[in-house]
DNA sequence: AGCACGCCGACT
DNA sequence: GTCGGCGTGCTC
């Protein structure tokens, strides 16, 4: 007997919770089944089965399962194991990790609906004006869902108490609706009613000589099925068969009423299974077959090899070969990116290559497709690759063999804000694990984490220095902008040098990138009088100027505020913006030159996945001459005609106060500037900086990723920062600044007693109030030793000591484990 | 995360 | 004297 379950509720609990199942119900659920339960006073969730059991809870009265959604699992178990680790790993709740994996369509959510009881017989005088109302609506629509009814009765806040009584009163009825936002989709299509010959079609066609539409229709639905042929009749849907015989709908309708035709539904799925493989893979280069071969040896001995190849090096197809080679052994393959939307060029390789074998998933796509996707992995035919961002490693997979995180040092990996914030290359890693499969790290500029893994023997290397068809890479030019500046030789951002050379590539019909890693058109504006700057009202940020929206904009909330006319501090009109974002500096080389064709790519014109392709492929097409852009374009585009790459200010990414920013100002830099580059000449990058001589300068310049690497291992390892220990971030919010300041003095005191001076803080982040809560930070570094489930229980004694201390209760807390 | 219960200010 | 604010606690 087995009649209860333990469920995992989208929910941030550390726990299961107990159902009970009734009798026909537990022999329709399995461990990974979905169901259905009641939660709270008015909740119901989509659950997940993590336990079946019979040993009866005694602490707290149970309730019973409302549905079993799932016969099978539509979570598999080693997923619920994989989900687990996330949480105990990356220091937050199984119900984070849960609503974040599934796909919103396999989560159904329960409606109440409210119903007028037919034989209530109202005695007046009791009923108050509110409850009439309530009674006089339900009277004429009598069937609606408890949200429809409050916005019906113009109520803002909760109506459940004022719908209570009636219920106690028995004048109104309750449900729970359960309601599927997953739609099938489906396709009307048309067959014949009775078997068909020549015979009886020359029959008909005579029967029908007063109906020439009609005719044409019979003709035109045996031309598309077929059906006269020896094969299987293809099925033929009412519209194409519309549209193909050009007839109205009413002639189709006298068939059907005449018994000839006869619809039907089918679930045609949004999947497109109609892409074919079109060209096999392409010969490898001999560097290719050798990094190809090195890669497989390595493998022998190591889970994990990291891909160390320069841009343009080829590695796509390197991995094309190994995932055709996995597929063969009959095991899938997963293939992460970064950013679907910047990788359409890859998509459609891979395509070309894997036709309906592949699978693209990825959180923009709308959540049906999502849910099929999922479905379809469950399904006896997998897709047997799949290439998506970070979620779909929560896919499930039947068996998988290899896992390639492409372009592996990109900080989106790590999910940033709701929990779970997990990054998906080091989960991969782990979710490898669990099939004995293989995981390639590539990249041309390695995340330093990943290659002292290498150095330290954890990780195989294989290097690919030779680009493709041998295309040099770029020569890097530092221009000093502070000379510049003196010498009077700079036109706003821009230095005579990168106009000079962008002017000799338009001249040439060359393209240009231009990177500033600024959006808006300028940071901040601030009154020429008084020195007042327009600041975020829910955080401690001051707010970018975007002049094509003619508003202010907070870049941490969406807080958006029309430009004030004059300064409210002093009345003075003169509000001067200070800084530069790409807006601006695409109006400054419009004027510079007139007649160039320019375009932006940052997050304000790639809004839509359709827009950011219209803006690659026209630059693809040469109808850009000049593309301005934030780190958004140094992913992963290759562009066969760019000769200048301009860096318009260096030195806003190195000084960011960041152990990291150097490291990632080598790798933005480096990925930039091997978008340059042609087949028959070498490309141009201008890095403008304040100071050329800076180590990080001449690395670039050099391309010297090693040294670049060294220098910071051992910077890293003298203060203490990963590899060479563990970072996490304790971060504290709340709305009372004194509040927070409070327990993240306690905390951090509480943190030393453990940890002692491994904690670093409390700290004031540089933006110390985001949505109107005040953050604080504690940096908790843990040696590469010690066990981080040690660490977490720790964590979570300190917390839970100090929450029960009533004035902290209302803070946030949460953790950010390796963060970028 | 919701949602109810409970305790203090601005209204009838 | 009530309505309603949100601070605190619980949810199988």
């Amino acid at each position: 007997m087995k009649t209860f379950v333990d469920v995992i509720l989208p929910l941030p609990f550390d726990r299961y919770f107990t159902y009970s199942l009734s009798p026909t119900d537990e022999d329709k659920v399995v461990i990974g089944s979905r169901v259905v339960v009641p939660f709270g006073a008015s909740k119901s969730y989509t659950a997940v089965v993590a336990k079946i059991h019979n040993e009866t809870p005694k602490d707290f009265k149970i309730k019973p399962v409302t549905a079993v959604l799932d016969q099978s699992s539509i979570v598999l178990p080693y997923q619920l194991g994989f989900w687990q680790w996330i949480a105990d790993y990356y220091l937050c709740t199984v119900g984070d990790v849960f609503k974040a994996a599934l796909p919103s369509g396999l989560k159904v959510e329960s409606e109440t609906m409210v119903e007028l009881n037919e034989s209530y017989q109202p005695e007046d005088g009791l009923l108050s004006e509110a409850e009439r109302k309530i009674l006089g609506l339900l009277g004429d629509v009598k069937h609606i869902s408890i949200k429809e009814l409050q916005k019906q009765l113009g109520e803002k806040k909760n109506i459940l108490p004022l719908i209570r009584p009636l219920i106690e009163n028995e004048a109104i009825v309750i449900s729970e609706n359960l309601k599927d936002n997953y739609r099938p989709k489906l396709e009307i299509r048309i067959r014949l009613k009775d078997a068909m010959d020549e015979d009886r079609l020359q029959k008909l066609f005579v029967l029908m000589k007063q109906a020439p539409k009609q005719v044409a229709l019979l003709m035109k639905y045996v031309e598309l099925s077929g059906i006269l042929k020896k094969q299987e009749p293809k099925p033929v849907s009412k519209q194409e068969l519309l549209e193909a015989a050009e007839v109205l709908p009413g002639a189709l309708k006298a068939l059907i009423d005449k018994n000839i035709f006869e619809t039907y539904t089918e679930d045609i799925g949004r999947l497109d299974t109609s892409v074919q493989a079109v060209s096999p893979y392409k010969e490898l280069n001999s560097y290719q077959q050798t990094a190809y071969q090195e890669i497989k040896s390595c493998f022998d001995t190591k889970n994990v090899c990291l891909l160390h190849g320069v841009t343009s090096s080829g590695k796509t197809e390197i991995y094309i070969h190994l995932i055709d080679e996995t597929l063969k052994a009959g095991k899938q393959a997963l293939y992460l990116l970064p950013e679907i939307a910047l990788t359409t060029q890859i998509t459609h390789r891979l395509k070309q290559v894997f036709g309906a074998r592949l699978g693209i998933y990825h959180s923009k796509f709308p959540d049906a497709e999502r849910v099929e996707i999922w479905r379809k992995q469950l399904s006896e035919e997998p897709y047997d690759v799949i290439l998506g961002v970070r979620s779909s490693i929560f896919l499930p997979y039947h068996n998988l063999g290899l896992i390639i995180v492409d372009e592996e040092h990109e900080t989106t990996y790590k999910q940033q804000d709701p929990a779970p914030r997990y990054h998906a290359r080091n989960a991969a890693i782990v979710l490898a694990s669990y099939y004995g499969a293989k995981t390639l790290l590539g990249t041309a500029t390695p995340s330093i984490e990943s290659w002292y893994n290498v150095q330290s023997g954890k990780y195989g290397l294989v290097s690919l220095s030779h680009r493709f068809q041998d295309i040099k890479l770029p020569e890097i030019l530092p221009v000093d902008m502070k000379e510049m500046r003196r010498t009077r030789q700079v036109n706003g951002i821009f230095s005579f040098e990168l106009i000079k050379r962008i002017s000799t590539a338009l001249q040439q019909h060359e393209q240009i990138i231009l990177f500033q890693n600024r959006r808006g058109f300028a940071p901040m504006i601030m009154c020429h009088t008084c020195g007042w700057v327009p600041r975020c009202v829910q955080c401690d940020v001051s707010l970018t100027y975007h002049k094509r929206l003619h508003q202010l904009t907070c870049h941490y909330c969406g807080y958006t505020i029309p430009i004030p006319a004059k300064c409210p501090a002093c009345d003075s009109t003169e509000l001067n913006d200070r800084g530069f974002g790409t807006e601006k500096i695409e109006d400054n080389i419009q004027e510079i030159f007139p007649a160039a064709r320019v375009a932006r790519m940052d997050l304000d014109t790639t809004r839509s996945r359709s827009s950011y392709e219209r803006i690659i492929s026209k630059f693809e097409k040469k109808e850009i001459d000049i593309l301005i852009g934030t780190q958004i374009i140094s992913k992963g585009l290759d562009f066969d005609n760019v000769s200048i790459v301009g860096i318009l200010d260096a030195d806003s990414m190195l000084n960011y106060p960041d152990f990291r920013s150097y490291e990632r100002s080598f790798q933005l830099m480096a990925q930039v500037a091997g978008r340059s580059g042609r087949k028959e000449k070498q490309g141009l990058v201008i890095v403008q900086t304040l100071d050329v001589k800076q180590p990080i300068i001449e690395q670039v310049i050099r391309h010297d990723y090693e040294g670049m690497v060294n220098v910071q291992l051992e910077e890293r390892h003298l203060f203490k920062y990963p590899p060479f220990c563990h970072l996490i971030y304790v971060y504290l919010k709340h709305r009372d600044e004194k509040q927070v300041e409070l327990l993240a003095r306690a905390m951090a005191i509480a943190l030393r007693k453990e940890f002692g001076d491994r904690v670093i803080g409390p700290d004031k982040p540089p933006v110390g109030r985001i949505q109107q809560l005040f953050i604080r930070k504690i940096i908790l570094k843990i040696e590469l030793t010690a066990s981080i489930s040690d660490a977490r229980d720790r964590l979570h004694r300190i917390r839970e000591e100090l929450m029960k201390e009533k004035e902290f209760k209302s803070c946030f807390v949460y953790y950010d484990v390796d963060p970028m």
